[in-house]
DNA sequence: TACCATGGTTCAATGAATGAACCCAAAGGG
DNA sequence: CCCTTTGGGTTCATTCATTGAACCATGGTA
């Protein structure tokens, strides 16, 4: 890809970021994986993604650090991924995006909502809670459904988002 | 794209806006329309990208409503992109990503940071101004030469933005 | 008139995405 | 002991997008 070869031209920490997360499907992998989504199955149920693409965007994304691959029983061998400490950070750029396109894009309003989990606040765009006035990082941050919600989708992610769900908790 | 094929059914505005402005290089052109580029041929030199792309994702830029098409002499007649009030509003998920790409993929530091036109304080990756406590829209915010600049191109958006440069803002 | 700049379009070759099929190891059931 | 299921992948042919080079059209300019 040209935006590979022109990484140094570029000279842009936008490049940069795009070169790591500006894929297809890669940020809807890392949205999963904030919701909790921890096991290779449920990506592939919640996102309709090509397996070879989903193996893809898991190993690009624990080559470059967002994701960390670690075992979690060892008969059958089970792996799992979980987001590292730099994947907890794209919550800001992740929340801005989700936000400008419920903002713009849908008529339905929010699909989904985000709540400080000590006060309840609902967080806008930018992570901010207005009772506590502070940014709230990811780990104290709360999905609930909105009223554009479908509620089309069966599987075990989509039921599980249904109701409040703590993020980064994981997935029944 | 089987991203576009499961737009309803992926029920989330994050993938809504990936529809938009997920699709390579279409981030890039928002950042330079943010540093006030216009031009095809502007765009095309700080990019590098193939013209036919770029043709491409202004266009479909423009039909998603984020760029303004405009003509602005009619003989020869030239026309102009600008960013539209939903362009604005990219802003804080751009600076976000950028924020993130800086922190966590280059050495040298960031290349480029974002000042608060009215008191000169510096802003965060959620476009925050200390001094004066709000979140700063783009159209008070200057881009500066951060420590990690390379400046090694030559075109005419680089050495515009060797010097601070207010943003939106036409380049020469 | 010849040349040049801007702002594109067209085209062949390459590379990535898609979806279906296949693979394999380990349980679990009978 | 055999058969099936489940999780977690890989392989492969087809389709689609990207790339880079070449071409084109319009309207100045020397």
């Amino acid at each position: 890809m040209a935006l590979g070869k022109n990484y140094d031209a570029q000279d842009c920490s936008l490049a940069k970021a795009l070169e790591v997360i500006g894929e297809r499907w890669t940020l809807l992998v890392v949205r999963d994986a904030m919701y909790g989504v921890r096991r290779y199955g449920d990506f592939l149920a919640h996102l309709d993604i090509p397996r070879a693409v989903l193996s893809q965007r898991l190993a690009a994304l624990v080559e470059a650090g967002v994701l960390d691959k670690r075992r979690y029983r060892d008969s059958p061998p089970r792996d799992e991924y979980i987001l590292t400490p730099m994947g907890h950070e794209l919550w800001l750029p992740v929340l801005a995006l989700a936000e400008w396109g419920g903002r713009h894009l849908t008529s339905t309003g929010p699909r989904r909502v985000f709540h400080h989990l000590t006060c309840g606040t609902r967080i806008d765009g930018a992570a901010r809670c207005a009772t506590c006035g502070v940014q709230v990082p990811i780990e104290e941050a709360e999905v609930r459904p909105g009223p554009g919600l479908a509620g089309t989708r069966d599987d075990p992610v989509s039921e599980a988002l249904r109701t409040p769900h703590r993020m980064l908790h994981p997935i029944p």
